[in-house]
DNA sequence: TACGGCACCGCAAACGTTTGCGCCAGTCGG
DNA sequence: CCGACTGGCGCAAACGTTTGCGGTGCCGTA
């Protein structure tokens, strides 16, 4: 077992001890090591004599004693550590949402245990068990698909809280916190609408992502009561990427009829995509056609055209999910209402009133 | 204690063992514990024979058993975790980092812990603690800044490994995995002299980041060594942000002398900001002035102008420094040499030939 | 004096694994 | 036929905390 104190290993510097235990600090203090746990813990200190206890955490800082949160977690059973699964760590959309749940379980004494599934559903399911393995306190599933129902049930039986963001299943019997994606597609619509286009696309994201059917219910919704005519084009490949827009694009392009005037793209990346496709044909953005991105990426102010976005609070929903699952694991209340958060129109330069072309 | 298998608390249903142990396997299996758990184990498994040891493991997958990390950790020592402290989880830099650093570390069976510290230096001393007292087995820095090397040296006498990445301390004595920066500031300026420019200007990032300092050293060197002349700005604020960026570019439009016609930022961003006031006052980017952003963030090619930059191997400096760790923990060897990545120079549009103006 | 009550603290049993040790029943060589 | 050896397995002690229970000494009251 080599827990060595001294030289073994040459990784460790002579004099130091690797570790300092209850048991180290109760010798120190001469009382027995219940008595020095009681008094470490904000909870039981009163049960211990005010002049000890003060002795006792003399002595612990003096030793720079530090609970072992192992043992602690396999004896209390809670691990202060809730699992966060997101698709892509490299997506800004996720990475901001995470510095939102972050900032707020860290004052709570919860720890992120951050893992990334790639996108890949079938690696949701061993995931998740081995982060019950792990005897996480809580589950952030942040990148839930349509087709991740039956796995995100399973877990659910363990009876662990999880707590659904971004993305949802329909039907589930799960908490979730979301953006409100119908009225994104709702609020594209309306700027194009009121703009006065009356042909208008959408470049829709993958279907197994609720959230796309979301916008997409939204925008579709909205035009169809305008009695404005939509062409829809599904992407089949991953979420929102510029070859999926240019490829959309190219479609688009390459039908019989006349280009609609106004695009609803479910990515800022799928609207950049397009752009790209179209000036390479000789089409300029704001002047032959308008596009609206969602999602609102940092920087896409700075891009050309300015991209007119759908901008989501991302790091506020963050925060939100945070603040629920620290009351939901500090109370031990029921299982929380789900919210939806209102999105934002941010119009810049990529979107204008119509102009007849060919 | 309470570990309900039952209704209580009513987070469960109703017929589900919330966690089944070696020993109720064993029990089905009509052996001890500990035969089962060296069953189960690949590396004890052949202490077992073969025949109970294929029972064994058919009982255990039929009955879901699936071996408490905490218990195991607090047995061996090993939590098979791995810590990574990033500044600033909502960088796209750090962002692309830590997805290398995770998809090597997890067929390893390592799970990273990832800590943001929200660039605040007297936070890492905190998290370090905490993540010593989860008994993570090692830590990688990607934040350090000057100031924090007696930190990393008081973490490192713990005993545990620690690699720092991205950004290292001069003098210390510590596997560091980092681009190299000074090859970064030679590019630029290379870059900057090859097209004729004999003024340039450097808007620096803050002088506690080191590898700022060694790009303004790369960089500085170069365009002495060519007779050019220089002109530096630092930057006091926080590292890398638009605002920093323009703010610095007004110092240079507002002084007596003749603008540089190339100018090296430290970061993407800054470069954008510059743009951004120098087009205020007039001034347009690749016709008036050349510039050199750093970093090559995601989509700055389609920013007006697509910015020529400093291209960093993120993700795979991400792998390498998880490989790395990989291979140390396993294998206990000594601690590795540090190594440094070639950034690599992308010429775009925002830098030109000089011409003569005012 | 006897006794209930209280404050303080020690005892020891958990939590679920891992693992050194030793027992038992075979097997084999002498 | 005996001793040594070996493969397979059980026993029990850890790892460092937490916590119910009970003991000790002290005070106040009957």
């Amino acid at each position: 077992m080599l827990r060595s104190g001294g030289v073994a290993g040459g990784r460790e510097r002579p004099g130091e001890r690797t570790i300092v235990t209850l048991e180290d600090v109760a010798r120190a203090a001469g009382v027995h090591y219940s008595t020095v746990s009681r008094a470490l813990d904000p909870d039981t200190a009163r049960q211990v004599n005010v002049m000890t206890r003060k002795r006792v955490q003399a002595v612990a800082k003096r030793m720079g004693y530090q609970k072992d949160m192992v043992a602690s977690g396999l004896k209390r059973g809670r691990t202060h550590t809730v699992a966060v699964v997101v698709g892509d760590l490299a997506n800004p959309n996720v990475a901001l949402m995470l510095r939102g749940i972050s900032n707020r379980l860290e004052p709570a004494g919860l720890m992120p245990l951050i893992v990334d599934t790639q996108n890949d559903p079938a690696r949701l399911g061993r995931v998740l068990d081995h982060l019950l393995s792990r005897r996480v306190d809580a589950v952030i599933v942040t990148a839930a698909r349509l087709s991740d129902g039956p796995t995100l049930r399973r877990i659910r039986r363990r009876g662990i809280p999880v707590i659904l963001a971004v993305q949802t299943v329909p039907g589930i019997r799960l908490p979730a916190f979301t953006h409100d994606d119908i009225l994104g597609g709702t609020l594209a619509a309306q700027h194009l609408l009121a703009l006065g286009h009356r042909r208008v696309a959408q470049l829709r994201g993958p279907a197994d992502i609720y959230s796309c059917l979301q916008r997409a219910q939204g925008f579709s919704q909205t035009i169809a009561a305008a009695g404005a005519m939509e062409v829809v084009l599904r992407s089949s490949g991953p979420m929102g990427t510029a070859e999926e827009g240019g490829h959309l694009m190219r479609q688009l392009l390459d039908s019989k009829r006349a280009l609609p005037t106004g695009i609803f793209a479910h990515h800022d990346l799928m609207a950049l995509g397009a752009i790209s496709v179209a000036e390479e044909r000789g089409l300029a953005c704001p002047r032959d056609f308008s596009i609206v991105g969602y999602a609102d990426l940092p920087n896409v102010e700075r891009m050309v055209p300015p991209l007119t976005s759908i901008s989501l609070p991302r790091e506020e929903l963050g925060r939100l999910t945070a603040d629920v699952m620290v009351e939901l694991l500090s109370s031990g209340a029921r299982p929380p209402a789900s919210r939806k958060l209102a999105p934002t129109l941010v119009v810049r330069q990529s979107t204008g009133p119509p102009r007849d072309f060919r």
